[in-house]
RNA sequence: GCGGGAGUGGCGGAAUUGGCAAACGCAGUAGCCUUAGGAGCUACCGGUCGAAAGACCUUAGGGGUUCGAGUCCCUUCUCCCGCACCA
């Protein structure tokens, strides 16, 4: 007798989990669906831990739910496109493709061998022609609707590689990452944009649908990523300078009688009609450009924007506060962002902190307009959001409003601005449209084209997919890698037939995942995306598992496409995904698993060593799974000895178990010995299938069912005063609940106690209610809040009946001899409390 | 600065609704078994005092509510994550 070979054991499951097509579902209506998914991963390097634990928690959510008797869906796929795979290619000489695919096949051989009840059947590859041809027909669908556009956009460009880098490409704040010396340049090019603002209130009003199923912060996250600001523009006009007028967004209109100055963004687009004919020109324009350069130099390190020092000039201009005509003077400074709302700011020192610092630096007046209705005033001397000021201000100094709230002043003051024609109410929103143009090759090529004669042109449906040419010149040097590639960019134009240049630009990689789950319900089909009666029996996605690095952009734009499905008449609902679950990193020595850092551990390698059940189990015990998790060595082996332990225990006992039947304990000629090991198996069940259901606390889980395991080898020898058909119900019971978590060695054991059938064919148990719960409970008793006892008490006793068993107590009975019952605390199960007078 | 989360033994972590803190495991100590063990088994394993029984203390610090607080409230501190001069 021995450890089990769970090299062997393992692939003995498999093979008869695949011959029994287990995991392949379709969708039907007779029965309940659950679709379980976890973010797909891109095949690169290896498979290490992180992985696995999430798609270990994936599939313990999906072998449960199954047990439970759900349709369940629980697809993989591979997120094949991106620039990793373009690197490799230059680097060793190959394809892209050829790179992508044998990452994938060695995923998939990995993946197999941790027993991941996945249907391979519905396995995607993004990367080939059947699946982004439809991101082509979506992106089409869009550019019909308004919802695809063209425009100048910024890129880093690095001259010595004459070619446009990615973000992460640029390195050290600001160099290219093949060159070290370089810094990487801003270029403007023509790039697509999906229209993601169209939808950027419904995106922030759904997020209602999403809580409770989604955490917190996520939804959080997003709210902040949409960044919605209700607030008004309003126009100052230049003095001395008939019909130019300055734009300012403000969500303060209340407070502009305390405006001292108008803050422009240093490239705020009239600047330089300003300045010209401004005094002292010259020396402004240094200043500009000193500004400017300050700001192209702080927008690399954004750590200290916090303590950042607010810099800027006086533009030699002054401009009039339309409410009271004063004359205030007009300033740029680096604390004004060109890209956000107007490009400029009326300055409130008096209720801003940042106007504050400014004004305080360079002298300006502070001019207080809101004050606490009761208490102190506040003076302009320190500053003053001290006091809710929507709650408890009134305005001050401010003509005809004097006196008002807040909220009343903003809704007069806005209907008076667009009255007078010189402002206007106004939501804006830190959102920006999405941005999709890559100039790379190992993408989804952009279909339309350009004609000299009719513009940009789409490239019809019948015509689609349009693909990547298969032998690209790959060199990370130069223009976009299509654009070298005449066969590919020579076309003609659709309308006229006349020559036309194909868009040499692919598709940004989020765009194959924003949707991709769809395409997992239907992934063969040629004719659409996808079926849409077979994605409305399973969307949506009761369950999405994935790392909280993608909480922003990727969930941001499944979202947005979902919407945009909706528009389009594909699907009915409004959010893909129900619950959404975010697992804690695997890290190993403090930090996350990475290539660079050669800290990671291969899934591969762990199977060999210990087998893949026992690092599923591993990974379920050490953390629960929304915390980070740090890999050891040395506690792995608590997990291989406990697995070894179990089935131990089963063998030995399989021989007198497996010919007897099981759960049909006749409760009055029980042992003693038999009723305390029934009683703590169905605890323990019951403890469990909380767990799975509702808690997740799969650590705990694991933990109840070790102290039963530890139980059952106490009261060995089994033989001595337990039945054969006592302990084979103990036993499975403990397969049972081992199943979704390390279901080979489960139906390993499952055989050894007799069962022909797999395990897969069996449901989850139910756990006997009169046994689950203990039918006599010790209660702890307390006089004065002092331990003076223990009494044995049927469950349901009431709370006299206890006392006068208390008092029968002889320990008890002795601290209440002669005193006054005050107070009787009841607690079932835990305590009995008994406050005496004296 | 704003938002979110967390602080429990040497370590990972348990502790339904407030009810015997430290379950379960790792590491460690002692012993058994073994030709051997990196296998298995038994016992111990938060701190102080004690030979022991036991007593007292202990969930980042301080205060509060309660018969009773790791859990609830106030407060201070520390750490992690996200956003970051968003007007």
């Amino acid at each position: 007798m021995g450890d089990y070979n769970p090299q062997s054991v393992e692939a003995k499951w498999q093979k008869r989990w695949e011959e029994a097509r287990v995991f392949e579902t379709e969708a039907d209506p007779a029965k309940p669906k659950y679709y379980v998914l976890e973010m797909l991963p891109y095949p690169s390097g290896t498979l290490h831990m992180g992985h696995m634990r999430n798609y270990t928690i994936g599939d313990v959510v999906a072998r449960v739910k199954r047990m439970r008797g759900f349709n369940v869906m629980h697809p993989m796929g591979w997120d094949a496109f991106g620039l990793p795979a373009e690197n490799a290619a230059i680097q060793n000489n190959t394809h892209p493709r050829t790179w992508t695919n044998n990452n994938i096949t060695e995923f998939q051989r990995v993946l197999r061998r941790f027993g991941f009840s996945y249907d391979w059947r519905r396995e995607i590859s993004t990367c080939e022609p059947e699946y982004y041809r439809w991101n082509q027909w979506f992106f089409l669908r869009m550019l019909e609707r308004g919802l695809a556009y063209r425009k100048k956009s910024r890129v880093n460009w690095c001259p010595k590689c004459a070619t446009v880098l990615a973000n992460e490409q640029v390195i050290n704040g600001g160099y290219c990452w093949r060159h070290e010396d370089t810094l990487v340049e801003a270029r403007e090019i023509d790039q697509w944009f999906l229209k993601t603002t169209a939808y950027a209130d419904q995106l922030l009003d759904d997020l209602k649908l999403l809580e409770g199923g989604w955490p917190e912060r996520v939804i959080t996250m997003q709210r902040n990523w949409i960044g919605k600001s209700q607030g008004a523009f309003v126009n100052f006009e230049v003095l001395n300078y008939l019909g130019a007028s300055i734009e300012v967004f403000t969500t303060r209109i209340d407070t502009i009688y305390g405006a001292t100055a108008i803050i422009l963004a240093a490239n705020h687009p009239l600047m330089p009609q300003l300045l010209a004919g401004a005094p002292d020109q010259p020396q402004r324009l240094q200043e500009l450009s000193a500004l400017k350069d300050r700001i192209k130099r702080q927008s690399t390190k954004a750590e200290d924007l916090a303590t950042m020092e607010k810099v800027g000039f006086y533009t030699g201009r002054d401009a009039v506060n339309p409410f009271n005509s004063e004359r205030i003077p007009i300033w740029a400074a680096n604390f004004v962002l060109a890209e956000y709302g107007a490009g400029a700011v009326m300055c409130v020192p008096a209720h801003d902190q940042r106007d504050f610092e400014f004004c305080r630096k360079y002298g300006l007046p502070v001019r207080v307009v809101v004050q606490p209705l009761e208490g102190e005033p506040i003076d302009s001397e320190r500053m003053t959001v001290a006091f809710d000021e929507h709650q408890h201000g009134k305005l001050v100094n401010s003509g005809s409003y004097d006196g008002l709230s807040p909220e009343v002043a903003i809704e007069r003051m806005v209907s008076f601005a667009e009255e007078r024609k010189f402002g206007k109410s106004k939501t804006i929103f830190r959102l920006r449209d999405w941005g999709i143009s890559r100039q790379r090759y190992w993408g989804t090529p952009i279909p339309v084209v350009y004609c000299q004669e009719h513009g940009v042109q789409a490239v019809a449906d019948k015509d689609l997919p349009v693909l990547l040419p298969p032998n690209p010149k790959l060199t990370g040097e130069g223009e976009s890698p299509l654009a070298a590639t005449p066969e590919f960019v020579n076309t003609s134009c659709p309308k006229c037939g006349g020559p036309a240049r194909r868009e040499t630009d692919t598709m940004d990689t989020f765009v194959d995942s924003s949707w991709y789950f769809y395409r997992y319900c239907d992934p063969r089909n040629d004719k659409a995306p996808y079926d849409s009666t077979k994605v409305a029996y399973w969307f949506p996605i009761d369950q999405y598992i994935g790392g909280i690095t993608h909480a922003i952009l990727h969930l941001l734009y499944s979202r947005f496409w979902c919407k945009v499905m909706r528009d389009l008449g594909l699907i009915q609902h409004s959010e893909p995904i129900q619950r959404l679950f975010t697992q804690g990193m695997v890290q190993k020595g403090g930090v996350a698993m990475s290539k660079s850092r050669g800290n990671v551990v291969g899934a591969e390698e762990m199977a060999q060593k210990y087998g893949a059940d026992t690092g599923r189990l591993y990974t379920l015990f050490a953390a629960p799974p929304e915390k980070d998790l740090e890999w050891s060595e040395e506690s792995i082996e608590g997990s291989w000895r406990f697995l070894n332990r179990v089935f131990r225990l089963v063998e030995r006992n399989a021989e007198r178990v497996r010919g007897v039947k099981s759960g049909n304990m006749d409760g009055a000629s029980a042992t003693e010995k038999e009723k305390k090991l029934l009683r703590k198996a169905h605890q323990t069940l019951r403890r469990v299938t909380q767990d799975f259901e509702t808690r997740w606390h799969f650590n705990s889980a694991i933990a109840q069912v070790m102290e039963l395991v530890n139980e059952i080898q106490s009261a060995e020898p089994l033989g001595e005063g337990v039945r054969p058909e006592v302990r084979k119900e103990v036993l499975e019971l403990v397969t049972l609940m081992l199943a979704p978590m390390t279901p080979h060695i489960a139906e390993e054991l499952w055989e050894m106690l007799g069962h022909a059938d797999g395990l897969w064919t069996v449901g989850w148990p139910a756990f006997k209610e009169e046994l689950a719960r203990d039918e006599e409970v010790e209660v702890v008793v307390q006089v004065n809040g002092r331990v003076r006892g223990k009494v044995k008490v049927a469950v349901g006793t009431g709370e006299d009946e206890l006392v006068t068993q208390a008092q029968a107590d002889a320990g008890v009975a002795g601290h209440l001899a002669g005193k006054r019952v005050v107070r009787k605390i009841f607690v079932p199960n835990k305590l009995l409390n008994i406050v005496v007078a004296g």
